[in-house]
DNA sequence: GATGAATGAGGTTTCATTCAT
DNA sequence: AATGAATGAAACCTCATTCAT
């Protein structure tokens, strides 16, 4: 008899390996077959679990999504000061590490096929929806401790994502070491110009 | 060799056809026959100029550039201050006119390209270099004027370069309206915090 | 990768079929869609066995040539005299069956196709050295017998081969009838030439 | 004005073109782009003087051998002996220079074209009587002089013809060098075997 | 006489999908 | 539950041929 989590996990298993095939090769030449290989099985169990290659690509980006959105939930729920949080916040999308690059190329890859997606357009609103509630709400309660300077959240969420964004396809596209220390300090300046004057002192002096 | 005359014409033609499909249905699913189709000419005639797709894509992205940089060539030579020039230059980025969201959606299909492509990642080099360099020439000519606040023109430069291609993205990706009337209050937000106080002010009241 | 059962099957069917319509319509104008049909099959199935079309041609010209090879073996391991099985290897080449005219058709095309190609020259190294070395081998032992004159097995081996390959390409060229008819009388010639004389009397007298 | 050899230069300029074409990379690869590169001109001259490609290539061929044959015509008037006259037409084949194995090249991809177009096949004819005819005057005139043994000039001729074919197609195809030394042993061989017995021992000994 | 831009039929190859096992 | 052999539609690309200049 099957253990009842053999779909959870084959799911999984494939999935993952769009994602790393969408990270190394791009989508535009993603196949079936490179999945498959990837997942170590065949491309008649891919089918088996996605009807459709279309099928497939909608549900792996959701899945990367999912593991980006996992990645940030602790930052939410921590103790420090809302500046420290928006500070933590940011800098999980910034980090070099091999999951973080990956996952930014299949959110541009994400980007481009949404174009053209239904589909895709209404889970990109769903996501980014969620990345400007996570911003604004942090801003928010800064206000409300008195460390961040009034001014709409959500302009200024809109501010931080739309660079965050922004910034990233230059890093991923551009040499590594450069972009990675200069988008730390667009970063520093955006935020600074947030907080309120004791606080942007402080961090000048560091 | 075809002639120059109408090498150059017919060229044009079919990269113009290029960004046309690729801004209409992605370039994921770019075929041939449908440039040529675009172009009205056959499909034999794009291979004529252009021998692999590959040499096609290429081609096709250097004009949007070439394209995009032509357009705001005048806005560098206004007599304007410098503020009204940056201003006049996020304004280009902005517009929701079907020649400006033509040219983002080939943008956003070329990074995703670019990821995996060495040649387009080179170009995109040349690319921003060219954008952060008029942005913080720009920045630089304010700060002599007095008119914009000291600071590093090249972080500034690129949190503005930066802020517009994220939001851009989200822009495209999701209803019109809404998005375009939230972008402008990002950046009218980014571009008040460079100025010095009284014309922040002067802002502030309009 | 298919099972080695179905696989075999599959690739010896689609040889076959390469040899078939190589023999019949001559391998310039040699079309993966004439082998398909050939084999029954679709094109697909071709290259799901044969990832290029250069793949299939070098593998259907080995596998002629390991036929050919096939059906002269058990010439050689016949108990009768050198000079028997001498005339018995010339024979099998100068039948005028429908097998071995495919095959000659597809040696020609083979010929033509390896002067340009340094694969098919080296198969065609291997495969000239196994000829040369069959008939030298018979030519030794029918000196050691006392029944073939003395002389360079090898040279003797080379006139032999040689004249058996210019003229099969005439046979094959010219009308069928007389020409098998003149060349049986050519190597008549040649091999009584390589008697010793009280065999050589004996031939003469029939 | 028009000179009127005009055509006539163009026609050979082409048809040498295309047996260069031929010689260098083969028939199965030819194209009309590359015969108008190698004779310098446009495709569009080249279908002026020949309406189709299959009227480029059988000229060609009819142009390989004229050119063939007038090279041996010489040969054919000297005063020498006719044992000479036959070691020095069958040397004629045998030379390894630039011109004799281009030649030999279009005749081996010719002998593959003949075996599937009848216009090629009646070409063939006509040159192997020419071939043939040659070979028997010599070996009659011979015989006629007491130097060659009796014996039918025709089987002799086709056995000299066809190792002449067949030694060549394995000297293309192999090391040049040790090729060439062999064939001219087996054609030693042959013609020796051909001579009546003092001229026999005289070559012999030197 | 000569050109070369333009064509379009047709070739090889790819790959998502199916289905018997 | 899983496979992988087989498919065929469709993609890119080639190239002989045409024709206005």
């Amino acid at each position: 008899m099957p253990r009842p989590s053999v779909e959870a996990e084959r799911r999984e298993q494939i999935l993952r390996a769009v994602c790393e095939v969408v990270s190394d090769s791009g989508f535009t030449s993603l196949r079936v077959t490179d999945v498959a290989e990837r997942a170590q099985i065949s491309t008649g169990s891919v089918h088996y679990y996605f009807e459709t290659k279309q099928d497939l690509i909608q549900a792996a980006f959701e899945w990367n999504f999912a593991r980006s959105l996992e990645r940030r939930k602790s930052i939410l729920s921590r103790k420090s000061s809302a500046l420290d949080r928006l500070r933590a916040y940011v800098d999980s999308f910034l980090r070099q590490d091999a999951q973080t690059i990956a996952s930014w190329h299949v959110w541009a890859e994400f980007w481009a096929a949404a174009l053209h997606d239904p589909d895709l357009r209404e889970l990109n609103e769903r996501v980014y929806g969620k990345w400007r509630t996570m911003v604004s709400e942090i801003i928010r309660s800064g206000q409300a401790e008195g460390t961040i300077r009034p001014g709409d959240p959500a302009v200024l969420a809109d501010t931080l994502v739309g660079a965050i964004d922004g910034l990233a396809i230059q890093s991923l596209l551009g040499s590594r070491r450069t972009k990675s220390r200069q988008n730390r300090a667009v970063f520093e300046h955006l935020i600074d110009a947030m907080a309120v004057d004791p606080e942007r002192a402080h961090v000048h002096s560091t």
